[in-house]
DNA sequence: TAGCCTATCATTAGCTG
DNA sequence: GCAGCTAATGATAGGCT
């Protein structure tokens, strides 16, 4: 049995049934809207709330980010169009590393469960999180010298403060 | 003359390519999306940025209230994408389960940059990672003792800490 | 609620204009 | 080069347990 007939394009008055369909088809969509921002290297931002009222949410980047961005465009008129395509960064090698372990435990949590997991895929994901742990560390310990830098650097270790970095891609 | 394989993960590296499957996919994706908001009276809202810069953009209403429901729930601390459950892992230790340690990872990941957060951020996924890899773990050691059970083995050598839970979530 | 089964849908390689 | 079409296969989700 499966969707029979075409989907016909209408709520569904059932209520049990309803907040079935919407758990899975959620699940689809952020599914979804996650590979076409990592195959398809675009930005995603997809908000949803359900009928019951609960709050799902995914972003590539942040949601604020890519609001204000549509933002931008909404207030410049230019809704469908072209911005700024400098094909670019090749930042996407070494230096986000870190950023591609992140994607890879995303990934693993979403094409698995814990709890139904062998030792076997449990132990690919304590890689990916060894591996990541690893890169955060090094990041860490590279914005310190970052911030350090040109400053007394005898107070690296407690000068974990705010620090945002200006880094434009995209 | 099909998808060949699965789906990989990752990174569409043939521009022509990356781009049709944008254009294909973005329109799977707007029309999953469409169906989410008739079918099961949810409000959705979506942002796409194409590489390309293009913007792309359905909500069920209109953007800007949704992102300000959206904003709303953020700011009264109500964990996204699991509003009204009694199982809140805010930022905070509450639970220990792996799947929430990795539900905390990925929260991070979609509200933070690797390379826009400075150190302290950094530090905070540092202990995020640390608390998943060492549950891991230990559910690594708690699986691989069901299955060997009866038998000596030299697997739990390794356990560090001790292992718990056995709760689904969702 | 999660999982299975399977009908239906979506994606895409290859081709055509 | 892009847009559309088709075949073929992977992916999704409805109904039920």
């Amino acid at each position: 049995m499966a969707p029979r007939g075409r989907v016909q394009m209408r709520r569904i008055e059932d209520r049990v049934s309803r907040q079935v369909r919407f758990s899975k088809r959620r699940t689809g969509l952020f599914k979804k809207a996650l590979e076409l921002n990592v195959l398809c290297d675009a930005e995603v931002s997809l908000v949803v709330f359900s009928p019951a009222g609960k709050v799902y949410q995914y972003s590539s980047t942040s949601t604020e980010d890519i609001y204000d961005r549509y933002q931008q465009f909404a207030r410049e008129g230019r809704s469908v169009n072209e911005a700024d395509q400098n094909k670019n960064d090749n930042q996407d090698d070494a230096s986000s590393d870190l950023q591609s372990r992140l994607r890879e435990i995303t990934t693993w949590s979403l094409q698995n469960n814990v709890e139904k997991s062998d030792a076997y895929e449990l132990e690919k994901l304590e890689d990916l999180l060894r591996n990541a742990l690893r890169d955060a560390r090094s990041k860490k310990i590279q914005k310190l010298a970052d911030q350090t830098n040109g400053e007394s650097t005898s107070a690296a270790q407690n000068c974990i403060g705010a620090n945002k970095q200006e880094q434009g891609q995209e």
